[in-house]
DNA sequence: AGTTTCTCTTGATAAATATCAATGGAATTT
DNA sequence: AAATTCCATTGATATTTATCAAGAGAAACT
């Protein structure tokens, strides 16, 4: 198995070896290059999918051609749609890399299977699910409670890496803002 | 039991009347008058709270006394601060009833017990866990791509009974605008 | 190496939304 | 029933943020 994979489990839960052999055995790597979708807006999500290098986006493409960028994950993350895989319905979401990169994919039906067979593995999914909730709330938060420097200087906080990987404007799409403005803002607050 | 929380259960999952007896056995009812507290800022929350009859808002309030409400709750739904329940730290959010209500209790070591103990409770516990964070989605998602007016048409579609029941300021907090934004875009939007 | 594409910045202007202040009606309290 | 508080609306104005347009440097491509 992928070793940045194996370090994140080791980590995460107390597996035997005979758990990560199966766990292994239901895993697939994917490698994408810069700008390839692991999933397109209208296809159905199947898998959970964990990041073991490299760097992808979530986002939709509105009537006018705009990106708005959900979210980003890289190295030791999980990414996909929750939403897809959960209904079976096609997603509105298109996921695609911002580096050359490479995915750890395990389909929902492996998954589930892991999940009632390896107590740990669902303790750690269910661990993985609520923090996701979490920073999800504290989002939300932010997002009705701060003007756009403020939502940008909690950004920098929360993901201090991401700006050395990231263009600014993908990121001022993630805050909800024009490319213009975080610039301005960066102008404004950096300078303090 | 509360027979709202039992009707709940049985269509949530299929449970033994001896489950039923045992999360019973471990649900505290509590009353909450118009205003009282459920959660206030500071305080360590230890629960899942499920609401059996009326409203509460889970809120902040920002320096300059500004209220910003993160979430409403009505009959049916779930409440209480998951990271504070997770981390043990004292809460960022204060929650309060907006009509006379009441909520059924279990603590968290009560609550994982269940989960443990009683498979369907625990399936039934991620499932809306899941729910939870794909409904937060879509409220990121409409932040970071909708207009005001577009945010609150997805409100009505998405909660049609709460303008009934909730001030339309409260709307106007949730949704990160000011009321008398709302007031203004309703007064152009429903005239279409 | 030269060309193209991306990315960020900046300026001018427009649009969206917030703030402040006042009013009147509805609901709640006494 | 009167008094008080709450709530939604409206107007005037300020602030924030978006849009459009141009340019310059960096990175990617051939």
């Amino acid at each position: 198995m992928i070793e940045v994979f194996k370090t994140y489990l080791k980590e995460k839960g107390s597996f035997s070896d005979v758990e990560l052999k199966q766990i292994e055995s239901v895993t697939t790597i994917k490698k994408l290059r810069k700008r390839q979708y692991l999933l397109q807006e209208g296809d159905v999500w199947k898998y959970n999918a964990f990041i073991t290098k490299g760097c992808v986006r979530t986002y939709t493409v509105d009537e006018k051609g705009n990106e708005h960028i959900l979210n980003f994950a890289v190295e030791n993350w999980w990414t996909g749609d929750r939403e897809s895989l959960f209904s079976g319905k096609p997603s509105v979401y298109n996921i695609d890399a911002l580096e050359d990169s490479q995915v750890a994919l395990i389909t929902k039906e492996n998954f589930n299977l892991l999940c009632k067979e390896i107590p740990a593995f669902n303790n750690m999914v269910t661990l993985i699910l609520e923090k996701s909730f979490i920073v999800s709330q504290s989002r939300i938060q932010s997002f009705i409670s701060s003007s756009a420097e403020e939502k940008y200087l909690k950004f920098l906080e929360t993901f201090p890496h991401l700006p050395m990987r990231v263009p600014q404007g993908m990121i001022a799409s993630y805050l909800g803002i024009t490319a213009e403005t975080l610039s301005r803002i960066r102008k404004n607050a950096l300078k303090k």
